[in-house]
DNA sequence: ATACCCATCCCCTTTTTCGATGATTTTTAT
DNA sequence: ATAAAAATCATCGAAAAAGGGGATGGGTAT
């Protein structure tokens, strides 16, 4: 069988030490490389294409996230697996729905390490449990949220006003009232102020 | 010289895994153990004093910040190194106060943990430069409340009104309306939705 | 003593949110 | 294919917040 390449996209240098020491002595997997930042990970896919490429979420140019997104479109053969210190969930859903295949919690044991880059090498996804867990933590709160509702309560966080929600969405302001009321509604809140906060201690925004 | 006995919490197996790798073929370095929380960290200690305990601050079952403060008060001879993904003013600030000789961030190199280790251990304070700017520049990323400030703005997020705050303190609305002012100012929001949204990022409420 | 910050209070206008309903179209799931 | 769910748009009025002023005492630190 062949190797695996594995790339890392990571800036804590603690991290990638750790990790390149968790794999060096696997026979199936091949270290291919890492990268401290987006713009030197995009340098070295030109290069080269790795198997898997290990993702963290935060780093200094670009948001892991968005970094996902555009290498899956140049190089959908690339398997990702999102790599971060936190179980949260809008992280996780935001990773899987820009093309990755399976998120990693740094806490991670080798041998779960391990069966995730194997796992998604072969075409599959992979949660671990706690991940998935998280995944389902809004229902476990009693709260779900539709696609949208999500996006425009994300929206409403960062301050915008329902007139520029409705422009940024190409909506009627009334259709950003509705759903501004449905998530009043769904989080059993008055007002906007606790409705934030009760979202934040969700940790969906 | 006697080597410097070095002993890690943190519950990042890949960090814990990277650090190890790190040190491993040092010299001056002893490899002392490590501890994925509180608990079993606080066991270790009563048998083992090492010389230099490098603590992560966000711990399972306690802030790395509160165990710090307490192995410095059972331990006071034991050096404790700050370890964060965060340069963030008001962790670092925390830990050095609670007794902490110095401050790493996760994305540090071999050369300035090995300095760092060496450092607290002669008992000097270490602080890198990255670190240490973040120090001098309180306003960045801590604001500054008022209490009467930070009492308002805890009642905000629970979603009262300002005439309901205005009731509960005893105090006209006008004032109230005053204090939410300052704090939409204080926090550059335009708005209560992004400035809980704010507030419950720097853990304020 | 004299600035300075804080907490308090007041007025005004404009904008936004809240609350209560009703209805149509588009998507999704079975 | 059909039913259910989601997303869309709408009107109305009352309430609250946003944004802009200005003003008064009470500590407190230099």
């Amino acid at each position: 069988m062949k190797k695996v390449s594995v790339f890392i996209v990571d800036d804590h240098y603690m991290v990638v030490e750790g990790i390149r020491s968790l794999l060096q002595n696997e026979k199936d997997i091949e270290w291919s490389g890492h990268a401290t930042n987006g713009s030197s990970c995009r340098a070295f896919l030109k290069q080269h294409q790795p198997d898997v490429i290990l993702m963290d979420i935060n780093l200094p140019d670009i948001s892991g996230i968005d970094l996902c997104k555009e290498i899956k479109e140049k190089y959908p053969r690339v398997m990702i697996l999102g790599l971060s210190t936190f179980n949260q969930f809008s992280y996780i859903e935001k990773m899987m729905n820009n093309g990755a295949s399976g998120y990693v919690i740094k806490n991670a044991g080798k041998e779960e390490l391990l069966e995730a880059i194997i796992t998604v090498n072969n075409g599959k996804n992979y949660l671990s449990d706690e991940v998935s867990q998280t995944l389902r933590k809004p229902e476990a709160s009693g709260i779900l949220l539709t696609r949208r509702e999500k996006e425009i309560l994300l929206l409403i966080a960062e301050g915008k006003t329902n007139i520029e929600i409705s422009r940024q969405l190409f909506i009627s302001v009334n259709t950003v009232d509705t759903h501004r009321k449905n998530l009043l509604l769904k989080f059993e809140s008055k007002n906007i102020a606790s409705l934030v906060r009760k979202a934040a201690q969700l940790e969906l925004i």
